[in-house]
DNA sequence: GCGTTGCGAAACGGTTGCGTATCGGAAGGT
DNA sequence: ACCTTCCGATACGCAACCGTTTCGCAACGC
């Protein structure tokens, strides 16, 4: 054994493969994914051209479709957004403030997008995305809401799933119908007090108090 | 001028057209589109293969892809749910009851995607879609909340669009994640009471009152 | 029953993307 | 320097669909 030679899986010789190529695929595929919708209009030979790159490379690399998009969504899991814990309320305008802005990232508009619409074309990608991003942020929103009930802040006859539905989904279709009817230059920014004035309906609801 | 001739475009003679051929059309379509995610994936040839029909008789009848789903869309143009107006909280359980229902319907279900996802790929259809079911019920949504301002049933500082994407953000997600959680057998039908316990967590906020 | 038109089936050439193979050259290890 | 491997480019055969054309038969009006 050389001082090199650890037990490591043999360090291959010859040239090494470039990272700098690697990124610039898996840039191109997030471009194209959140440009088509649905993952199937994605091809390689775009993804090839865009990222400036030989097919060969791509293969070498992954042996799939899904799988370049499993990775290249990997890139975007986001880190779960900090709880303060302080009460119910600041947590809950916290949490639609990362929705909301992530509402005006296309790329991360796409990764929802897939989830929703490609669960039964590819259950394993979908899986995958739902481990990844949209499982621990659901069990977040599920701990805060369950908190609440505890210390009072919301009502004890609090219907979960219905209180979970309440949240993501006033956002994400707030983002859908600010896109669609407007189809602002900025390409889906909402207002900065967004979040706050979703809280407030959401908590008191529509009737007055 | 024969008896027969009227200004009418001159009835054609030979063979007439099969309109149990062309329902048969209409209908692969509609299943080919439930079933792919996109119209992009439906391909004219499944559909004839589908309909038992030769892709002849499709070109015949229409001239592109998009123009026969938007004739195969506009069977689906389900009636606006009629409104009693005698309170905010029963019209709108009438109106969350529609959801729920149509929510269960692989048919009425893909329509949404295709108005969510397809928006810049076919914008012609989308608009389509959007002035014969959305925007209807949009308006009537719209005006079933302005008028529970004015009676005083919901509060005077009601956000409207926020209140819209309340409504229908909630039901939609709620159906979405269902769907995706369980994979039940019946393929997404929803609890009967889900209309009423929505309304009663819109209408109420999630707080104690 | 005759003429006209629709029908399903099949085949056409053209396009797109797949996944593979081959090439000359470039880039690093040692 | 040398050897190995990666690089981009190009071409291949294969498959799916496109939109069109041709074919022989079927159906309906007159």
């Amino acid at each position: 054994m050389t001082s090199t030679d650890e037990n490591r899986p043999a360090r291959p010789a010859g040239r090494p493969r470039s990272a700098k190529a690697e990124k610039a695929i898996i840039e191109a595929t997030l471009d194209l994914i959140s440009e088509s919708a649905g993952i199937s209009e994605l091809s390689i030979e775009a993804v090839a051209a865009r990222a400036g790159v030989g097919k060969t490379t791509i293969y070498r690399r992954w042996s799939s479709k899904e799988d370049l998009v499993v990775d290249a969504l990997a890139v975007l899991k986001a880190p779960l957004p900090p709880i303060s814990g302080r009460s119910v309320r600041e947590d809950l305008i916290t949490y639609l403030e990362v929705m909301r802005r992530e509402a005006g990232d296309v790329r991360s508009r796409c990764v929802m997008n897939i989830a929703m619409n490609e669960s039964e074309r590819h259950p394993r990608l979908v899986e995958r995305i739902r481990q990844a991003t949209v499982g621990p942020r659901q069990e977040a929103l599920r701990a805060l809401l369950r908190r609440g009930v505890d210390t009072g802040e919301l009502r004890a006859d609090l219907d979960l799933p219905i209180a979970m539905a309440m949240v993501v989904g006033t956002v994400m279709w707030y983002a859908k119908s600010a896109g669609l009817g407007e189809a602002g230059a900025d390409g889906g920014a909402l207002p900065e007090t967004l979040a706050e004035r979703l809280a407030d309906h959401i908590l008191a609801g529509l009737t007055p108090r």
